[in-house]
DNA sequence: TATGAATGAGGTTTCATTCAT
DNA sequence: CATGAATGAAACCTCATTCAT
């Protein structure tokens, strides 16, 4: 009577995966090997093959999960006008969801080499694309190509490089948005 | 007596240096064994031993060989007035030294995770915060501070994310430094 | 209450049996794994574990139960004097007993070292044997012994070997019988 | 001075096929570890990776150097009048190297299910069909090449099966030849 | 200047099996 | 009658590294 054996209230699979997260994280995807992930959890190994089928899965399924709101995003931006005011919202909100789930992007930024050839490689880029193609456009000179990538580059530097002793999140998002809505305004032709 | 099994000449060293950044680069610092750099060089993994005394040293070696004008560029800009047209040199220099090094920079970009804990990730971040910190003005708003850093991250984007598909190389240099010395300007308060 | 989910009705324990029969024979003992035979059945592992105590008393009832009639035979082949005739008749039956069971002999022949410590090794050969000495006479020259012998090698061999592009199944009965007859015939000094 | 530290004289890889062959045959492939094989020769698993480059390639090294003389006879075969007399010559020649490779013939009959997906189940098969084809006549009728068959078969059989209190060795092969010959004489019309 | 042989640690994965529900 | 969750053991294999020659 009270569940003394099993710590985990029934969720097992989503203890793994932020376990795993943590120190994909902090360790990098290759130097984390899933003895670390089940003793951390106090698991064996077998146990995490019996929710996921492969290392691969496990990083797989948090990035789907963790990154399913810019597959919304992406589907938002497509309907709407190709504006500049589009554009802005799709930073803004983009730079929200790097601030929800920054642990998950850090990673994918810091290891890249190690995702190229699994599955999440190929999703990675997919994603980063679509939304390039949200903000660029095709016939423009290559100089407002550049801004346009810039923009959603400042915004993984500011808020993934940047400290935090170097002002508030909050403070740190509203500057990285500045400097990202010049950038795309700039590509637009407004000087100002 | 012609040097038919090993084409390199004399300096092995230097052809186990390029082997393996061109491997590091390719496959990443983890999925790239020395049993396999030793192949592509007809040599045996003991061989690598007799040049450097561990895996780590070797992309020490490549890094220091290969990050060594940056040291140039930083002890430079020390010793000159903090100007805008100073940061602009900066700029431009250091796009140059990428374009030079390309392999190395796309290296360190993609494998931070691995490189963390070993000498050289603190080494480049030193590197990069030393040039952060020519650019940047200690006590400048936040936003002017994501302006430099952005300057910064638009050549690494643009030189190394940017495909051969998009524009010519030296047409992408001009265009990237024309985004960062933009960014640099607003942060002097030049708006045009 | 119409049975959508399994489509087998009731007797699951005779689809395992089948199932696992098929896959043993496909892929061998070893290489076949219960996940798999749950797999196919569309039920769980420990399903299997309901209805058998291990996997080696899966391949032993399957095997009890088809070769049950060779029992039948060897104990009806204890009753008749031993003639020449009794003979014809024993291999006669024999061979038709092979071919109803044909993926289990076929699974016997090629998994003998997998069984040889399983309970069902020992079981295999005492069989083999029994008929073996139904066939052979105790002090016959040693040749003769290889002839009886070989009479039920050729009838293994030929029913069990030879494609189906070699003749129609039941012309390969008749071939080889007429080749098991020849040996056993000799074997009792009938050259012609 | 005085070589204490490595008991096996130099030829290590010789020394794992002998270990290796001798642990197949008395256990089956499957059953038998690398582990195994490494601790009976008291050396690492990984000196076994560095003489073979899988199991899988053990077995075949063994195989290939255990069955040359088979190629040999097939060639042979090969120049030669498709004659009676050519015929008994290949039998003979055959039981002979059965007797000198028992082991590992007795180990390719009882592990075909394991041997079947890897390499070396194409090349055993090809082999036996080689001879097969030297002895049986394209155009007889089935029962002759169930004969030709058998005659092959019968050599496996009395070598392999017999047991050692059945008749000397060298006896046993001039029984099992007797038959052999017997049975292509058949298939040639010879009927006496 | 290099090689050949080996090691020890550790990786990912799979398996037969168990047991509370 | 069956499942979901988990285990412990062991499998094959690879890696960075060492050292006598």
């Amino acid at each position: 009577m009270g569940s003394i054996q099993h710590p985990r209230r029934g969720d097992t699979r989503q203890c793994i995966q932020d376990v795993a997260l943590e120190l994909f994280a902090e360790q990098g995807y290759e130097k984390t090997s899933l003895r670390e992930i089940a003793e951390r959890l106090d698991v064996t190994k077998a146990a995490l093959y019996y929710h996921f089928k492969s290392k691969e899965d496990i990083i797989v399924s948090i990035f789907k999960d963790l990154t399913r709101p810019v597959d919304g995003l992406v589907a938002w931006g497509l309907e709407q006008p190709r504006t500049l005011e589009t554009k802005r919202e799709i930073l803004s909100r983009y730079s929200g969801m790097l601030t929800d789930a920054a642990p998950m992007f850090l990673f994918l930024e810091e290891n890249q080499a190690s995702l190229r050839d699994l599955r999440i490689g190929a999703l990675f880029k997919e994603r980063m694309t679509d939304i390039r193609e949200l903000l660029e456009e095709p016939d423009a000179p290559l100089s407002n190509q550049v801004r346009c990538l810039s923009a959603l580059f400042a915004i993984h530097a500011g808020m993934l490089t940047l400290g935090d002793d170097e002002g508030h999140p909050e403070e740190r998002r509203e500057a990285v948005l500045e400097v990202a809505f010049e950038l795309v305004n700039r590509a637009h032709g407004v000087t100002e």
